[in-house]
DNA sequence: AATAAATTTTAGACAAACCTAAAAAATTAT
DNA sequence: ATAATTTTTTAGGTTTGTCTAAAATTTATT
């Protein structure tokens, strides 16, 4: 029940989590990268998390996480993505801040830090970067957005994520005053550049370009 | 600048600053129980904290902090009591619950951070405890406490701080509706068990042993 | 002052989490 | 199908922080 992972294991579980999103399966010099770590230690990790039950593995074949892996992830997913919304809405950090202290937060392991927490915050549903927040048993709000890029002319959308937590991207986006949650829509797309001009209530016309509208993530009204 | 110190040096570090206020130096030995570890450990850590330069330490004749180990030990400090306060008076925590979480927060190593929970929490200058929170060039607030039992008759006083963190010392003193900050005066003491008997302003006499006498900490006013 | 007891240090091991270099297996190119 | 290349694992080290048992030193007792 109290579980008690150390925060490398914890590191592990988290990175094979999202590598798994994509392909299904994780390759050892996948997360050999991810982790800045070397292939060796990989696999040295994978023979202790198999003992430990949180990984279907097979030398040579790749690896997944076991149902019960997948619950310790997203515990760990949840306690960081809180704390990085407390970072922001509380402390007033920057979004492009919060992920290398939330990396440390997240291993702070208490049941009853987490609820209180998650109850001062007021239960959020998602993180800055409008990525979910697992509920206690790991369930998550699902979003069903689309990319800025793929959002057909003259339709409503509101900005529900970004997909890149660079300080450029900020930057940028402060300085054109588009955030999570505002409304906008697309009057034209340029082909020449694939750039586009998005019209947000009450604002002159914007222009984006094509990098602009792939790192943001909208969901239509 | 950036210091960098394992969580276990942090530990060690702390925990000899507690020890040195008393004696002025420490012994293995002390250390040793304090953290719950072996003498023979304490030794190898001793070894490396003075080849970092934060101790001044001859084998078989105790040790005591550096300047620059009592600036890292204050730094330490300062994140726990930070985190107390903020378990306590944000997350309502019971200030007998705060400890251990904090234990493991104040290792969380980010200037950023600190900075902005001290802005957050107001510049907290005490934690829940009544200990003096330093500030971030290792300066606190002095208080010319006294312990309750020390206190003259008749004398109205404003209570400081506890001694102990224990849930039952907690428990007794809400049962009593004694907390941090309430204004109280001795009005008779019983040579029979040391008892006394408190008068808090508007609310009728309550009596209270001598080990919960001995258990605040009170300043004159 | 000599002996006994307690404290502290050293010597030698161990687990966790990493690494490099070499071997084994799988994949890809010829 | 064979050879070349890439990926993964194994073998053998290293560092950090811990431990037990034995040796060295200090302190207390007679
Ligand atoms: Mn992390
Ligand atoms: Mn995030
Ligand atoms: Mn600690
Ligand atoms: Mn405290």
């Amino acid at each position: 029940m109290i579980s008690n992972f150390s925060q490398s294991e914890e590191n592990y579980i988290k990175a094979i989590y999202h590598l798994q999103q994509a392909d299904g399966s994780v390759t050892t010099n996948e997360l050999a990268g991810m982790l800045h770590t070397k292939p060796a230690s990989v696999t040295d990790m994978l023979k202790k998390l198999k003992a430990k039950k949180l990984l279907h593995y097979e030398r040579y074949k790749g690896f997944h996480l076991s149902i019960e892996g997948k619950k310790v992830a997203l515990s760990i997913i949840r306690r960081h993505r809180l704390w990085e919304y407390f970072l922001v809405s509380k402390l007033q950090f920057g979004w492009d801040e919060v992920h290398e202290v939330a990396e440390e937060l997240e291993h702070v392991r208490s049941h009853k830090l987490i609820d209180k927490l998650d109850f001062f915050l007021n239960h959020p549903k998602f993180d800055p970067h409008g990525d979910p927040i697992p509920d206690n048993n790991g369930k998550m709000s699902m979003q069903h957005h689309i990319q800025l890029i793929e959002l057909p002319l003259n339709t409503q959308a509101e900005v529900t994520a970004v997909n890149s937590q660079s300080s450029e991207l900020l930057e940028l986006l402060q300085h054109k005053n588009i955030h999570i949650g505002t409304k906008l829509e697309v009057k034209r797309k340029f082909g020449f550049d694939n750039s586009f001009e998005l019209k947000i209530r009450n604002k002159p016309a914007v222009n984006i370009s094509k990098q602009l509208a792939q790192a943001l993530n909208v969901k239509p009204l």
